[in-house]
DNA sequence: ACCAAAAACTTGACGCTACAAGTATTCCGT
DNA sequence: ACGGAATACTTGTAGCGTCAAGTTTTTGGT
């Protein structure tokens, strides 16, 4: 059985979804943009810089790189090939298991992590984060979890932060 | 002056940062996916004519559905030029603005759209607003008011639902 | 020990988006 | 009523992501 209700959606849940896919739709080229002008990266590229020098000996398998994105391995295999190339990231087959390859970024690759960063996160907080209050950005990590627990189910791609162990 | 605070996120924006650039990186494939396999349609090809259907006379100036849409004009352009060597959307001089384009919805159009709706609404509601209580959908609304006015601060683009006058 | 299945990538081709540049019209200040 | 500026697109190109297919290595069952 299936009713006209669930064929729609209502004012509320059109409302939510509505802003959901405007920012889906616009946030990227905020991001993109102003470290494209500053920084010569895209977010997604600054995005694995930023992983990479988290990283015990800034060093992670193109597996564990790829979750910690969210993205697939054929699109962070071209993405990483390119940074290759420009010399931020150097890329080693990875001893313990032949199929794998390392990714470690290069002294060149931080130095361009740390020049990015603070524009970046400027940029993150006027664009986002200072329009939200303390509340907003606690109900907005809940609502997030929500969400990824959809979007991913199998958690293969999201590995986040978790303030208190869960 | 600039403090060391000024320069990174604290645990609690950190958390709710990293979730929420999971959701924009994520969401954009498993609609375009479900909407692609069943329908033939990219997510935002289905957006453009789920608004012209609502429009009078299920016609929309390329501005106007452009604002409606959060594209730019180059991006709906060839989108619409792609729509319509499908044959579901027209294109033809808009009679008061010899600048300005109309697109208009076709019989095929309208019935791509009634096609691939209940599908969509299905994914939708699967993947996003199952997982959200009914305070939650709220919050996500002021939430998004308070991104979107940021993101699009002259409202160029966003042409939301307002539930309330506002 | 063997072999099929799974895992971990890489690669090539194609489609979509952003950016830059170009055209045609309308608006507006004087 | 004239000319510059703004508006409303369109188009070409270059770059990035997805998808499908292929390679190599490891795992697990018998």
């Amino acid at each position: 059985m299936e009713s006209v209700d669930d064929v729609w959606l209502d004012d509320e849940e059109m409302a939510a979804w509505l802003r959901l896919i405007a920012i889906v739709e616009l946030l990227p080229g905020v991001l993109d943009s102003q470290l494209r002008r500053d920084a010569g990266l895209t977010h997604f590229e600054y995005f694995v810089l930023a992983v990479l020098s988290e990283a015990d000996d800034r060093t992670l398998r193109m597996t564990a790189l790829a979750h910690r994105t969210n993205a697939t391995l054929a699109r962070l295999s071209h993405v990483v090939r390119r940074l290759e190339e420009r010399g931020l990231v150097e890329r080693f087959p990875c001893p313990e298991d032949a199929r794998a390859t390392n990714a470690r970024l290069t002294a060149g690759g931080w130095d361009a992590v740390v020049a990015a960063a603070p524009g970046h996160v400027a940029n993150v907080r006027s664009h986002v984060l200072d329009g939200l209050t303390v509340d907003q950005v606690r109900q907005l990590t809940e609502i997030g979890d929500a969400l990824l627990a959809r979007l991913d189910p199998k958690g293969t791609m999201t590995a986040l932060y978790r303030p208190e162990g869960s």
